[in-house]
Formats: C-alpha cells, structure tokens, sequence
DNA sequence: ACACGCATCTGAACGTTGTCAAGATAATCT
DNA sequence: AGATTATCTTGACAACGTTCAGATGCGTGT
C-alpha cells in the first residue's frame, strides 16, 4: 500500500466541538475525537487512506486506542457514517423546509439528497458501504428525522393514498432507488459535457430527477410538461 | 485482518476455459487464470478476501507474479469488473431477445440488471467500485452488447423520439440510475417481509421498477406526448 | 488523605497485505 | 547452438488490523 495513508493532514486536529462536560478522561473525548478525524480523512485523502491507524495518528493516539472505543475498524466506520446519515437527514429537513410549494417538495428533497452526496462522495460511499456489509439499513436512514419519513409524507402531501401503505412503501423506496441511483452516478466523467451544457450539476440532478415516476408522478400531472432545461 | 483470505477455496483451480492456443507460455495463461481465481473468490468469499495474494494463491502462483500481467491490485480488479460487464451485459441482451412485446422490453431488461446484481452481489460491487475509482464509467458499459445501447433503442421503439438526443440520453441515463439503486437497495434485510409477501424477489423487483418514470413511460398507458425538459 | 480499582492509553508483537528488486527458469529468435 | 526476452520465484520492506501485557491517571470508598 504505497499510495497514501501516511501523510499527516493540514487540517487542525480539531477535537471536535462538543467539549469535556460529558465524559471526561484521559484525552478529552476519544470517541467523538477519533469519529471527527476520521471524517476529516475521509474528505482529505478519500476512502482509500482512511485506516485505522491512520485515524488513531489524526487523533494523536496510538494505534491501539481506539480499540477502548469500537470494537471494530467496521465498528469506528460505522460511527463515521452514522454521523453521515444524520447530516445527510438534516440536508433532506433543510430542503423540505425551504420549499415553497407542496408541489416541488419532492424534487427539492431529492436535489438536497443528491447535491450531498456529490458534495461528500468519499463520506457518502462510506455510509453505503457500512449499511451494505450487513446489509442491513442504517438506523439513521429510518430515525423520525431522515428522509424516509419526509418523503413518505410529500407522497401522501402530493395526493398518494395514505390507506394503501403497500403502494407507499413502494413509491417511497422507489423515490430511495431513484435518488440513490443518480447520486452515485451522477459523478462519472462522461457525464459533464451534458451538465457544463444544461448549466452546472445541480441542473442536471433537477432534470434527471424529473425523469422518475416517483417524482413526476408526485409533482401534478403526469404529462404536464416541465419548462425547465 | 482475521476474518478470511487464507483459506483455500473449495473449486478446483480450472484454468478458464480458454486453453493454450494463443499465448503459450510458463502457466498456461496467467492473466485469465487470475482473473477467473478472482472471480471464484469473489463469489466464495467476497470482496473482502478479495486480495492479490489470494488470488495468486488460488491460481497457484507466487504473490509476485501477476505483476508481470497487470500493472497493479486495481488493474486486476479492473479486469475482473470487465468480465462482470459483459456478463451483465449478455443478461441484458438475453432478457431483450426473450421478450415476448416490445412493450415489455424495458422491464425485462431492468429486472435482468437487478437479478443479475443480485445474484452475483459480490462481483456487482467490484464492478461499481472499479468503476467509481477513477470516477469513469467501464469502456464495456456502454459496448456495443451492452446495456446503454439496448435501452436506449427499446425507449425509442417505445415512443421516445429519436430525434431529441438529450431527452434520449436523460431518459437512458435516469433507466439506468433506477436499475442501479434497485440493484443496491434490493438486498436490504429491511425488505425481505415485503418480497415474501410478493412472492419473493424478482416479483419485489419487477414492481418496483413499475414505480419509475422512465419505465412507467415505456410501457402500458405512456402519455403519448412526452415530457419535454 | 490514601489506597484501591478501573477506565484509558502505550509499546511491542504477530500475521497479513501490496509492492518491488534480484535471481532463476523456460520459451523464442537468430 | 547461443542470446534474448518473457515469465515466475524468492526475499525483503512498509503499512495494515489486531492483540496483549504493562503503564498511567481518574474516581471513589473509607
């Protein structure tokens, strides 16, 4: 492994806001200390450096240390992407709240999911490949404040039955595939010329979006067509 | 690393088909031998014991030799995910030939994606993350056999307008994006009540593909004038 | 106040990994 | 044949995940 890991970052080994009411001990607050850095990794040198030792050296601990706190490297990725699941759930909120119209919630959600994604790609492969190793869902991606709750209520806002849970299951995960989907690949090179051409990323996301049933589907009128590029 | 890698897999070490006709030498023919090994140990163990000295191991060589056939781990895997393409790939092309209306074809070639992931998860994710790495899409992605082209042609057979290239190319782009987090998503644990009570997986899948613009649009009762963006 | 216990961290070690440089071996070329 | 080249092995290195025995220091009970 020659390519990275070693080299220490410019950022400051913040440790992280919170401070030393909680839990104090020998170094402050390992946990939360060992989970910023390795977010600050994982922004820097991207998923391929983030080790554990490389995280235990961010944090300023010895290799071990962290074995006190997770069980796991797996355990400490988790962690990491636990907090990516809540920002991702308060990125969704944010965009919910700030449509205008109940029409456009949807869309604004699913541009909010995408754009995090994009703007966190090494953060965001992290949180769906912890989820993936025990296939299992994050907790976060269900907690009260993440997307699934919101998308299923701007289905039902939007003139899905709320008797029929089968069919919004379906929408709901559908409007998750979708999302999903166009996240991970909205990234690929072949890609720009189309979004220098429609006028940036986020014009793309929008368009693209617009091409789900999920989405159209809850936005009025199927064929009612959209004037936007 | 406890988990796995050192065990020896339980297949016998069949050198790919292929057989000694074109590039005699020392092995027999090292480059497909590692690459059907790294595919036998993808399928057994996962990607996680997924290593060069495994795989070298499992083709009955030294740790040294595959780099006289591939420049690096990442080119290997790179090899390996081309092999997984152009089996998806003839999925694809398989699933559009048995279809019995050209109205079903889209569907049928995105359950065929979706199966194919799922039946081969751990060769799906290798696909994706060699992909992902250098942010470009696989050359055999959008092959002649592949995928790209097949539903683009059934989305105009279908009604899409052969002459609007960008709506073309969005609507490919956002089938494509449907079936890749269906893909991904399908395998969540989260899910199996639901597939059950459909009648397990691909009638989960064929649904839910149902629930996306770009197949809704293509089959059944499609709004004859199409969205324009 | 003092010692005890326990949580926390360090240091060194083991086995594994990716990768490279140098030597051995065999096929190919002239 | 001899020389060249391609192929594989051996041995080494740094980094990795993980463990374990010991050091360190906080908190508590007396």
């Amino acid at each position: 492994m020659r390519d990275a890991g070693n080299a220490r970052i410019a950022v400051e080994p913040t440790v992280c806001a919170g401070g030393s009411s909680s839990r104090p001990y020998h170094h402050g607050n390992l946990s939360l200390a060992l989970i910023a850095a390795g977010r600050r990794i994982l922004e820097a040198l991207g998923p391929a450096a983030l080790s554990l030792r490389a995280v235990a050296r961010e944090a300023g601990v010895s290799p071990a240390a962290p074995y006190h706190h997770f069980k796991d490297k797996s355990e400490l990725l988790d962690a990491v992407a636990q907090e990516g699941w809540h920002a991702l759930g308060q990125a969704i909120n944010d965009a919910r709240i700030a449509a205008t119209d109940p029409q456009s919630v949807m869309t604004e959600i699913g541009v909010a999911y995408v754009m995090f994604a994009r703007k966190n790609p090494a953060l965001y492969r992290t949180m769906y490949d912890a989820a993936g190793d025990r296939s299992d869902m994050p907790d976060h991606a269900k907690a009260e404040d993440s997307g699934w709750r919101h998308v299923r209520e701007a289905l039902i806002q939007n003139g899905a039955d709320p008797n029929d849970e089968h069919e919004l299951v379906m929408s709901t995960i559908a409007a998750w595939c979708s999302v999903h989907g166009v996240a991970e690949m909205a990234g690929f090179k072949e890609f720009e010329p189309i979004k220098a051409a429609m006028g940036g990323e986020e014009a793309f996301v929008r368009s693209l979006l617009k091409h789900f049933g999920a989405y159209a589907q809850s936005q009025g009128p199927r064929p009612k067509s959209a004037p936007k590029v």
